[in-house]
DNA sequence: TTGACAACTCTACATCTGTCGTGTCATGAT
DNA sequence: ATCATGACACGACAGATGTAGAGTTGTCAA
């Protein structure tokens, strides 16, 4: 019940955000739209899908000649799962120097500062987060 | 000119924070350092670090029979290093899902979110826009 | 001088990642 | 029935990562 958040190699982004795109889909297709920007073979491309089968971050269903893959994990999980990496090992946790951080290194314009603040006052209003989840690794 | 942000494995964001903490230091001391909670052997830990020094993330500096180890990389380096990766990776460099993500996921008390806004107008004060701050005065 | 001991060097090895190539199999058109 | 073709399975291989044992060497004390 408490999915683990999932830890995504870069190769893996790549071809997850491809199926949150397409899926249902076959290796192929993903192959192809991803084709332009990592320029990878069919092999190397089905190659990491089936590994990430084995991982459970994604499903295969065997269709007549077709293998149709899906995603296990949503995109805010996986999101999530690399923030709470760089939390965890970067930050020790702490949110508020990660924050900090971001906010003193990047660019951002005063529209963004307002959306941030913004979003943190939708979050004063909603309380205090209930989600408790305990990290697994 | 981006002076290519570090990126770490998880064993080695141990050593280097252990690095930060003891250095100038041999490798002994980091491995008693991180005994306690790594449980690895002297073997692995100057493994480690002399794989850190091939890839420019410490120094090392030959003194009698001691090997003294520095960092070459900050921690503010080394934490946007890892914020940038997730950053790029699973928001696709988009700050704000990134900051929403975490208002949504983390348990934050009234007082962070305090915190946090006051970052924000510090930060509105520091400079408008995207002027890349320079220490004034 | 010698030897104990700590510190260091070398090598090893299993797994994980990134990247294929090659051989096999089913399906639809001859 | 035959065969081209696309889709798939299998295996391979180099480099990175995690982990460590075994041998070598330099220093200080007896």
């Amino acid at each position: 019940m408490n999915p683990s958040l999932p830890e995504l190699t870069e190769a893996e982004w790549s071809i997850i955000k491809a199926v949150w795109e397409l899926q249902p889909c076959a290796a192929p297709g993903i192959q192809e739209l991803l084709h332009p920007t990592k320029g990878w073979s069919c092999s190397t491309v089905r190659t990491l899908m089936d590994r990430m089968v084995a991982k459970q971050l994604l499903s295969a269903e065997k269709v007549r000649n077709l293998t149709l893959y899906r995603a296990l994990v949503t995109r805010p999980q996986a999101q999530l799962g690399e923030l709470r990496y760089a939390l965890k090992h970067a930050f020790d946790g702490a949110l508020k120097p990660m924050v900090e951080t971001l906010l003193a290194q990047e660019k951002l314009s005063s529209v963004e500062l307002d959306e941030l603040e913004a979003l943190i006052h939708a979050r004063r209003q909603a309380g205090p987060a209930k989600t408790l989840r305990k990290p697994k690794r």
